[in-house]
DNA sequence: TCCGTGCGGTTATAACTTCTAACGAACGTG
DNA sequence: CACGTTCGTTAGAAGTTATAACCGCACGGA
């Protein structure tokens, strides 16, 4: 069987040389955004010239289609480990996705930014994506559902595929959906600096939404 | 006093040439995104050879800002026209968002996407940006509003300085908010693609999202 | 009407970028 | 020890933005 860590010596630089190319480019993007990522740069500061990285990654899409992965496993793991910490708690998912979108808007914008209209996500994306989904569903089940069934929960009750067989009530599946929006709302507006002129706290915006959702106030 | 158009033909036709530019600078932008745009492509084809548009324009940065200042405005001048089409009605200003919105998403996104991270915009921007909030409180404010006072509207109270003198109660500047964070939350979710491979409806859950805002629960 | 200013467009050039091709050297495995 | 894969190099093509220098024509004042 093939034993995925530290096989040969040369796997092992390998992956070593593209962990730190990788590590270069989080760096580029933090601070100049993923349209400014430079290969020739990313070269240069490791001490080898140009081409040298097309070794390593087949291009620059190849390199950002990767740290697109990489970002959705990290916010699966951070959604999975609160989860795990706090019983699945939505409260707790809600900081935790704050805190992890504070943490580098440019990795936040990187998965929920301007798409470029040509691009197709690879299919493992898609895959961490439904996972996010299953542990917000799982704390979006354990909330008490109460009021009438609306008309986009019956629509939900035909259109459940994307919950991957959860068994949440049409209800939970319409909190998992308010939630992902109206916190992607807030967030993203905040990290995108529209409300640093207007004087208010999007900290306390953030937690008035939250309160709407985890509160009895069903849809 | 100096009229504003059509004074020499020297004016008349460097406006036309920047609006053409423009224009051409829009279909790039809405087939292949902003950060695609090339200078050199639109100058191709209008027939003249690249430098030729720095004439018109500072360089790539200072269209792209212009291109951001028309959006904006014609933005505005959609809020405003269906304002005062409709009475100054949310769900009326709602819909004529998304369908702003979806006419040309990239447009779109311009304003509310991934920013660049040194980027400053122009004041003038805000203004009209401000100009939008306007018209949104106006409707805002024409909802009734129930359900006691919640801590973020106590924090809003004291800080309002964004509504510009706008006459409307913290709930109404609550309920501003949240439709502006909402809907947005549901449009650049649905624009960017996440529920494409989710099988639901967008503009269904667009009006619900509307019908929570709208309706009697308030925040 | 005539003439000069200045505007618009041109080509040339510099400094970037991604990416391919060909070559050499070093490393590790048999 | 020798051979072969892999890594890094330089060279080069085809782009990009942007600046500089130059030329001709059109516009506007006299």
């Amino acid at each position: 069987m093939v034993n995925s860590e530290a096989k040969t010596p040369r796997e092992r630089y390998r992956a070593q040389v593209r962990t730190e190319i990788k590590q270069r480019a989080w760096e580029q993007i933090a601070t100049a955004g993923a349209s400014a990522l430079s290969l020739n740069a990313i070269a240069k500061q490791m001490g080898m010239s140009g081409p040298a990285l097309y070794r390593y990654f087949g291009g620059r899409d190849d390199l950002i289609t990767e740290l697109v992965r990489d970002a959705y496993r990290s916010l699966a793991d951070a959604f999975r480990a609160t989860s795990e910490a706090s019983g699945a708690d939505v409260t707790a998912l809600a900081h935790a996705l704050r805190a992890w979108a504070l943490r580098d808007p440019q990795r936040y914008f990187l998965i929920y930014g301007t798409p470029v209209p040509g691009y197709q996500a690879p299919d493992d994306t898609t895959a961490i994506s439904s996972e996010i989904m299953a542990t917000l569903l799982d704390a979006c089940a354990a909330l008490p559902s109460d009021g009438p069934a609306t008309p986009f929960e019956a629509h939900l009750e035909g259109h459940r595929d994307w919950a991957a067989g959860h068994p949440a009530p049409p209800a939970a599946l319409h909190r998992a959906l308010a939630f992902w929006t109206r916190l992607h709302g807030v967030l993203s507006l905040e990290l995108a600096g529209h409300f640093s002129g207007m004087g208010i706290d999007p900290a306390q915006l953030f937690a008035a939404e939250l309160d709407d959702l985890a509160g009895t106030s069903a849809t």
